[in-house]
RNA sequence: GGCGGCAUAGCCAAGUGGUAAGGCAACGGCCUGCAAAGCCGCUAUUCUCCAGUUCAAAUCUGGAUGCCGCCUCCA
């Protein structure tokens, strides 16, 4: 089993070969706490989680650091119109990244540090760029100097000398370089500050990933991650800092992930159109959104419309109805830590294997979706079967399919919850947002089976076609009608 | 101005040299009182266009057109 991963820094997909055997050590950008998440950061997040879940399903001892960006201009400012401290500010988003995202089953990575508690660290990597003079001191503010290291732009592929530098930003006259960035920033009165060979000021934004992942993952690590835009500046200034301090490969395999659209337009302030996540799960499902995003591979644009959404919501339902439909049939469904049946005949297609290979080719969740979706056909057509051919064999070989959709659902965090949480979960929303409740429903249908009882079909569709404008869908299964809700 | 990406069915979307996954939608069939669900079948002789390389191209090369991103804080 070979991983391959495209490589940012090289453009082309390479293998996947950690530094140290059997060990992943990751790193991601996480948020700058100022505001709530937005459908953005949640790819960005969802993404790094399916990939931190793949390499430790396949074995790999998986060090995965995700930080929050805790001070920084955007917010100063945000807590200043507010009038509450910044501090208070970034523990409050850092408790709303935390719910959305546990909301939309992403696990918590190994360790997520924060800035403000790497001051010291952050203050002794400038120290030796100071040192070593790729760094320089202007009243009270340090900059890197860009000139000096050999290699900058490698990751985003640009040249110092073709770049229009401030083209839309003034230049701050006293770098040498327009394109020299801050490592370590004055502080204005008012501002919160730390003191510093320097004077008391804050670190610039750069310099706490290279000091965070120094910390956790040393001066070399196999994985950085992060959205597609962070390519430039951030990340080529991380590596600059981080490698003219340190004298080493900074980073390994550089993954960047695509944004996420609005109805086809960016979203931006000035359209006003940020999607929050907050507000998406109380529409959709949160693994419908996951399967949402997972179903485009991670570098491409997504493009997130109310159509798409609810396209994937039905299927996320079919892959639900498939589990509850064998989970009556086998007693209960199969745990995800437990073994496969080994005396079936085997299958004439592996799933499993047929998913990791999509996996493994740069983690082409779109394809492991379209084999997660054959895997549920399939048992399906064998579940129809089993009228004709109910015996043990039948039995193990179905719980063996069903193991392979919850294996993979442990990767994707989709399907993770029973199929009577799921359903149940799905009408109780539509209960509270609607003026009906179950116990109607319920008379509606027992009204119903009445009239069908008596042969008064008429009566009984109409009853049916009075639920389906309620978006309450029925079926008649040989044990009796159930009820859904549409999607 | 510099750098980069994308264009595959009605829609969404995999596929980067060996003869077009999967989902949603539609249609036909089985099943059903009728439906729904599920299954089966059908739905791109073809991958924006033009030229080229090759035994073989959606995949490689050159060109054209269209769309998008980054170069400023951004996931």
């Amino acid at each position: 089993m070979t991983i391959h991963i495209y490589n940012s820094l090289k453009r082309s997909k390479e293998v996947f070969e950690t530094i140290e055997p059997g060990r992943v050590k990751m790193y991601v950008c996480g948020p700058t706490v100022y505001d709530s998440c937005h459908i953005g950061h949640a790819r960005s997040v969802i993404v790094f989680d399916v990939i931190y879940r793949y390499l430790t399903a396949v074995g790999y001892d998986v060090t995965y650091v995700r930080n929050f960006t805790d001070i920084d201009d955007k917010i100063i400012n945000r807590s200043n119109e507010l009038g509450v401290s910044p501090e208070s500010l970034a523990e409050k988003y850092i408790d709303e990244f935390h719910f959305d995202m546990d909301g939309l089953n992403v696990l918590r990575p190994t360790l997520e540090p924060r800035a403000t508690d790497h001051i010291d660290h952050i203050i002794r990597i400038i120290e030796i760029l100071m040192n070593k003079e790729y760094a320089y001191a202007v009243d009270g503010d340090v900059f890197f100097s860009v000139d000096l290291f050999n290699g900058y732009g490698k990751l985003s592929g640009r040249k110092l000398e073709d770049m229009e530098a401030g083209a839309r930003v003034e230049v701050d006259q006293r770098k040498k370089n327009p394109f020299d960035f801050v490592l370590w920033k004055a502080s204005k009165p008012n501002e919160p500050f730390w003191d510093s060979p320097w004077g008391k000021g804050r670190p610039g934004w750069h310099i706490e990933c290279s000091a965070m992942s120094e910390d956790y993952l040393g001066a070399s690590f196999d994985i950085h991650g992060g959205g597609k835009d962070l390519i430039f500046p951030h990340h080529e200034n991380e590596i600059a800092q981080s490698e003219a301090a340190f004298g080493k490969t900074y980073v390994k395999y550089w993954i960047h992930n695509g944004f996420v659209n609005i109805n086809h337009e960016k979203m931006s302030k000035s359209l006003g159109n940020f999607l929050m996540i907050k507000d998406i799960v109380k529409e959709y499902h949160p693994e419908a959104v996951r399967l949402f995003l997972l179903s485009h591979h991670y570098r491409s644009p997504v493009d997130f419309t109310d159509q798409g959404i609810k396209n994937v919501a039905a299927g996320l339902d079919k892959i639900y109805a498939l589990l509850e439909r064998a989970e009556k049939y086998l007693g209960s469904l199969p745990d995800a830590n437990s073994d496969y049946n080994k005396d079936v005949i085997p299958p004439t297609k592996d799933f499993r294997s047929l998913f990791s290979s999509a996996m493994n080719d740069d983690f082409n969740t779109a394809q492991g979706i379209g084999v997660l979706f054959d895997a549920v056909r399939n048992i399906n057509r064998l579940l129809d079967q089993t009228n004709q051919t109910d015996d043990i064999e039948n039995r193990q070989l179905i719980h063996n399919e069903c193991l392979n959709i919850i294996k993979i659902g442990k990767i994707l965090g989709l399907p993770s919850e029973s199929p009577r949480t799921y359903f149940k979960q799905k009408k109780e929303k539509i209960i509270n947002k609607e003026s009906f409740d179950a116990e109607t429903i319920e008379a509606m249908i027992q009204e119903r089976q009445d009239a069908r009882k008596a042969k008064d079909f008429n009566k009984a569709d109409e009853i049916r076609d009075r639920l389906k404008s309620m978006n309450i869908e029925i079926e008649d299964r040989p044990e009796g009608t159930i009820w859904k809700v549409l999607s």
